[in-house]
DNA sequence: GATTAAGTAGTTTTT
DNA sequence: CTACTTAATC
């Protein structure tokens, strides 16, 4: 390669050898092996920023894919501060929706129209739930969950219904019927000219490799492929980075015509972290990271080691957790930015224990200035928030809980985009029965089978099927209602052609009676639904004002495909709380992880899968390289699971610690004497504060004394002993929840 | 066919 | 415990 010019140098500044190196390697495959906060995005943006500045290629030349759609925000305005132009043009997607754009243009070559619907995970099991009784699936004990999770597996290795058929076990009844309704499945995406979230990826890998002038036309387009957190990928997003970096056949090789010369497939680079490798589950394959070198002959591989974003301490608490994996590439996090702060682990007694300890915390760092948006609680589940949310809204702390129960998984929410799939889609059928009785129209399950009936038989869509409701010779007031059900959704896809999505969907909300008749109902949680309905349609209002030209399609698409991680917004001043997978990619100040007990990190599913407990471990090591100041660990003893409590033993990987890293403090030994451990614990657990307070019993307007708080007054009291807490007024102004039983407080 | 009541099962992580 | 499906009644 030629000598860098001059005017380029400042890209280059501020990195380190290793870094630079990654900017400027030059050749058909590069893998960057990237530990946690080691300047990844840093050197991706400079590394485009600098193929752009040295003129090697236009912007539109370039493929990049994310992780998530916030991550590929962030790495388009990166890139454009660093060349001070738009990027505009250039491809920085997550695989789902560059895919999705392949094939709304392609989409006729597959047997699809281009305004096909992306079914989201609730739509696909609700697909399969019916596919699975017709086909009387009912006494084999299968759940819609569960075939769906054949089936996406399926998808993810490229096997389609007919191989899932050769390869299942006939005599097994589960398999048979799982192929059998999988045929059913991918029959009836076909008829609602719909795809699922897998059939975007597998889709496009099947519409390159049957169309070579197709897969010429994207090869010549983009010359560039970068795939961030490589290691996630799995056997579908693999095939489909192949598509785009192998040679092409003879009669479509791509020439130079001043030269002669073939143009070479574009080259790629892929940046990773084997141990941050967290998506097994959804097929990720770690080999394809471990196997880079192989799969790609001639590839460079570079380290990048230095930590950028944590101290010392945290970094050596996480390599000791990491480096229990066996067959781990060695891998070294180093930092030259001080110990720190010690890592504080936190022993509680129950998890409303644990969850006061880490509100405190979070407040008194709010006190002492530390905004709320530096913070963040971490853990293994969503069940875990219960009582963290509870403390935090006594507390009055801000905050907000990523992903979790999705506001676009709402019932009312799903029905409103029902109406606009129904709309913008007339063959997707799933979103027409959604809606067919939303708001009642006496059409019940029996009409509803009835008209299925009708339009199977006539080979025609349901919604052409309520346009003959006479034909189905049913009493005038049901004929009545679908034909006026018919004619409604008519209305509404006639005015889609010159009225934006959220016209549409105000008209719709309207003209259907969905409206009123939450607005009539007495039901308070109508009133809540009927927020979230306009908190919809102000959402869509912008959005149609932000994409004048944006359809009914790309809006419906632009939801389903939205990640958790999409959800945080930075300048919000709230606590996050989202689960270990959500915060990959993410970092904060301080970083409280609850519930590092056996049985929920390492997670009880988790030991009879084979890997599980290694990748148990490197999201252990994912949640411990978020912090950049401080790491806060906490378990409880014991726990209300459901219903019942149970004791709970600390996480086995908490004794992968070195002890001198760690300040423990929480409840007392004697209780946690009681708990069954790993012997490797005795003793790491220091006896802090021993303290019980017997059969203490406060009342209501009773004086106590805290040992750090002063005098105050008890203002309430909730619970029984031993778990009973008092809420205690001191005279220094503070109100504070104590545990009774524990706290350092004695009666006056 | 709709509404209400009772019973049941389910809780890992997500594009 | 709750959210949801299924069963029984109006």
């Amino acid at each position: 390669m030629s000598r860098v010019p001059a005017e380029i140098d400042p890209l280059l500044e501020g990195l380190n050898p290793e870094q630079r190196k990654a900017v400027l390697y030059r050749g058909s495959a590069l893998l960057i092996v990237a530990g946690a906060g080691s300047g990844k995005t840093r050197v991706l943006t400079h590394r485009i920023a600098h193929l752009l500045a040295t003129k090697e290629l236009w912007p539109s030349q370039i493929l990049s894919i994310t992780f998530t759609n916030k991550a590929a925000a962030e790495m388009r305005e990166r890139v454009e501060s660093l060349i001070g132009q738009s990027a505009e043009g250039m491809w920085i997607r997550t695989f789902h929706s560059a895919c999705l754009q392949i094939l709304r243009r392609e989409a006729e070559r597959l047997g699809h129209d281009s305004n096909f619907t992306v079914y989201d995970t609730g739509d696909t099991r609700a697909l399969l739930r019916r596919l699975l009784r017709e086909a009387g699936a009912e006494d084999a004990d299968i759940k819609p969950q569960q075939a769906a999770a054949m089936i996406s597996n399926a998808k993810n290795e490229l096997k389609d219904a007919e191989d899932f058929a050769r390869n299942a076990d006939r005599s097994n009844p589960r398999q048979r019927i799982v192929a059998e309704v999988f045929q059913a499945y991918t029959q009836e995406l076909k008829r609602n000219n719909a795809f699922d979230f897998d059939d975007l990826i597998a889709e496009t890998v099947n519409l390159l490799r049957a169309f070579p002038e197709v897969r010429a036309r994207y090869q010549k387009k983009f010359r560039h492929v970068l795939i961030d957190e490589y290691q996630d990928t799995n056997h579908a997003q693999y095939a489909l980075i192949r598509e785009f970096t192998r040679p092409l056949p003879p009669e479509h090789q791509l020439v130079n015509e001043e030269t002669g010369e073939v143009m070479p497939p574009a080259d790629l680079t892929v940046v990773g972290d084997s141990d941050q490798s967290i998506y097994a589950f959804r097929g990720a394959d770690i080999r394809n990271i471990t196997e880079f070198e192989r799969d790609f002959p001639g590839a460079e591989t570079i380290l990048l080691e230095q930590n950028y974003r944590s101290t010392q301490n945290i970094l050596s608490a996480a390599n000791a957790v990491i480096s229990q994996n066996p067959y781990r590439p060695p891998k070294n996090l180093w930092t030259d930015s001080g110990a720190g702060e010690k890592v504080t682990l936190f022993t509680g007694y129950d998890e409303r224990n644990e969850a006061a300890f880490v509100v405190d915390q979070v407040k008194e760092l709010h006190e002492s200035g530390t905004n709320y948006r530096d913070m963040a609680v971490l853990y293994r589940v969503n069940a875990l928030t219960l009582s963290l949310e509870n403390e935090l809204k006594v507390q009055r702390v801000p905050y907000v809980v990523i992903g979790g129960l999705k506001f676009f998984e709402r019932k009312e929410i799903k029905d409103a985009l029902a109406y606009l799939a129904a709309i913008s889609n007339a063959r997707d059928d799933e979103a027409v029965r959604r809606i067919i009785n939303v708001p009642a129209r006496g059409i019940g399950d029996k009409t509803e089978a009835k008209i299925s009936q009708f339009a199977r038989s006539n080979e025609i869509s349901i919604r052409q099927a309520l346009l003959r409701s006479q034909e189905l010779g049913l009493g005038p007031k049901l004929t009545g209602a679908i034909d006026e059900f018919g004619k409604l959704l008519n209305e509404l896809d006639a005015m889609s052609a010159s009225d934006g999505p959220a016209d549409v969907l105000k008209q719709a909300l309207i003209k259907s009676g969905y409206r009123s008749e939450l607005e009539i109902s007495r039901d308070p949680q109508d009133e809540a639904r009927l927020e979230n309905l306009d908190a919809l349609l102000g959402q869509l209002y912008e959005w149609q004002a932000k994409f004048p030209e944006g359809t009914l399609s790309d809006y419906l698409a632009e939801v389903t495909l939205a990640a958790a991680a999409d959800e945080i917004v930075d300048d919000s001043g709230n606590l996050s709380l989202m689960t270990l997978h959500t915060a990959k990619g993410l970092e904060f100040d301080q970083v409280f992880m609850i519930g590092i007990e056996q049985g929920t990190l390492p997670h009880v599913r988790a030991f009879d899968e084979p890997g599980g407990l290694q990748e148990e471990r490197r999201l252990m090591y994912v949640g411990m390289t978020r912090a950049k100041k401080k790491l806060t660990l906490s378990h409880a003893l014991q726990r209300t699971v459901f219903g019942s409590t149970a004791s709970m033993a600390p996480s086995s990987f908490l004794s992968d610690i070195p002890p001198e890293l760690l300040e423990n403090v929480g409840t007392e030994r004697s209780i946690a004497a009681t708990a069954p451990r790993p012997s490797k614990w005795e003793g790491a657990i220091t006896a802090s504060s021993i303290r019980d307070n017997k059969d203490l019993e406060l009342a209501l307007n009773d004086r106590i004394n805290h040992e750090s708080f002063g005098d105050g007054t008890v203002v309430g009291v909730t619970g029984t002993p031993p778990k009973q807490t008092a809420e205690v007024s001191f005279d220094s102004g503070v109100t504070k929840r104590l545990l009774v039983k524990m706290a350092p407080i004695t009666k006056l």
